[in-house]
RNA sequence: GGAGAGGUGUCAGAGUGGUCUAAUGUGUCUGAUUCGAAAUCAGAUGUCCUGAGAGGGACCGGGGGUUCGAAUCCCUCCCUCUCCGCCA
């Protein structure tokens, strides 16, 4: 959520934002502030009747409650209770509408984003190392996977359906060994606690991170229980603090977690239907940051180096991207995607997104710190991928395969094979 | 899953219809005392909304109800604990 302030005091802003984002009407914004005017002004008036009530009562209990007296007092009572409830109905129904559509409303982006309708504006911000050269056509990770015997996609369509695999033998030895490399070097090196919680969480926790209620087709949810598989530990990992107030001296809170993550990829039939790119669970190597707000888009850039360390230790070509207003997701103020260069597929592949939220999720999960001696404030979160585990093990059998159709396991892992 | 008990401020814990503006203890901060500290004494100390401020409103697990008035009574949901059952 972005601050109600802004909708109230400078709502062209909000739009402009929008604009940049390439969501003009998509939240009506001229009916959001409507409904606030309304809301407040009813909460006013129910403020100041309440008052009245309270005081009025008081005296009734002062006058023992009997004689004619305190019998006029309760009926004047009862009438403002009646006034009460005349517009408490309206009230409720303002308050709710308020609520979603502020929780649709996107949150402001950073200065530094650059404008753009979709991903083919994002910024080329840096590369690091270079494509790998074969001395003949490099293969799709699938191709070499099914053909070792170690990536088995029929029966991972047996067990589940589409966009489910089966690991065999080196594959399930190699994704292992990669998270236990990748929690090595974040907990060992760059200062992260590793964590470990639920993969399953409720409501509360979907919609404080932003995952609820708008984008709810993306999620698996079991009605029954009222719980939701989560996309992605940053859910597990920012929620930990919900509704919690953390002093000043013990920020930043810097963690990591590995979890398995469930996205039901409603939008994205047809694309990326082979290989290990886009299904349905993948592990991932998570990590979240609660900061100071000053220091937020320092933390970001650290974050984002963090990620990128995996991939220069295990020396696969990437390029650090900084997405365009039209492609930031919504929670986020500042995102950079890292990309790997995949040969067999012959393009650059995410396999991090890295994210400042300012206090967007703060504002939703009630996520807040404390300077000593000064009222409570939001504080901001962040995230990243440390990397998606599934994919650096496709990037590893795509840019390690060699001329017999198999691949070479990286130096820095084969301690952990 | 069955039976029972319970959810109150940093924590412990009292409160079963009206000075609850939530007792008391504890923690924290400030002051007094002290060379300094401990101990002791005095005072302060929650969150949210609204408001320029004074102030006002809301919050005793969540939601709803009864009442002139609810932490307190009723309904409902959630959670925790104990015992039993089941179980990696």
């Amino acid at each position: 959520m972005i601050d109600p302030k802004i909708i109230r005091d400078d709502i062209e802003s909000v739009r402009r934002n929008h604009a940049k984002r390439n969501m003009t009407g998509v939240v009506n914004l001229d009916e959001l502030k409507n409904i606030d005017e309304e809301r407040r002004s009813l909460n006013l008036k129910s403020d100041e009747l309440r008052e009245k009530r309270n005081t009025l009562s008081k005296t009734i209990g002062q006058l023992k409650g009997q004689g004619p007296e305190a019998e006029a007092l309760k009926k004047d009572v009862q009438a403002i209770a009646d006034e009460l409830k005349s517009f408490a109905d309206r009230q409720a129904e303002l308050e709710k509408m308020f609520n979603e559509l502020h929780l649709s409303v996107p949150n402001m982006l950073d200065e530094s984003v650059p404008e753009g309708k979709d991903e083919k504006e994002n910024v080329v911000v840096r590369t690091w190392g270079a494509k790998p050269e074969f001395s003949f056509t490099p293969k799709p990770h699938y191709e070499i996977g099914t053909d070792m015997g170690i990536l088995d996609f029929e029966r991972g369509v047996k067990l589940a359906g589409a966009r489910f695999y089966l690991y065999r033998g080196l594959a399930a030895r190699l994704e292992r060994s990669i998270i236990n490399f990748m929690l090595d070097l974040h907990t060992k090196e760059n200062g992260y606690e590793e964590t470990f919680g639920p993969f399953i969480v409720n409501d509360e926790s979907m919609t404080g991170t932003g995952q609820y209620p708008k984008f709810k087709d993306e999620y698996y949810r079991i009605d029954r229980d009222g719980l939701s598989l989560i996309p992605t530990a940053e859910v597990t990992l920012t929620n930990i603090y919900r509704d919690e107030i953390i002093e000043e001296e013990n920020l930043p809170i810097h963690l990591t977690m590995q979890s398995s993550c469930f996205r039901r990829e409603a939008g994205a039939a047809g694309r990326d239907t082979r290989g290990l790119v886009r299904v349905h669970q993948f592990q991932k190597v998570e990590l979240v940051k609660f900061v100071e707000p000053s220091t937020s888009f320092d933390e970001l850039e650290k974050l984002t180096a963090n990620a990128e360390e995996v991939l220069k230790r295990l020396g696969l070509h990437y390029r650090v991207v900084l997405l365009c207003g039209g492609d930031t997701s919504a929670s986020s103020a500042k995102t950079y995607d890292i990309e790997v260069w995949m040969p067999g597929l012959d393009r650059y592949m995410e396999i991090s997104s890295c994210s400042n939220f300012l206090e967007y999720q703060a504002r939703r999960a009630m996520i807040r710190y404390r300077k000593k001696g000064e009222k409570p404030a939001y504080l901001h979160t962040l995230n990243g991928s440390g990397l998606a585990a599934g994919r650096t093990m496709a990037a590893i059998i795509e840019n390690y395969q060699t001329s017999d159709g198999r691949f070479e396991i990286p130096e820095v892992l084969k301690k952990y094979m």
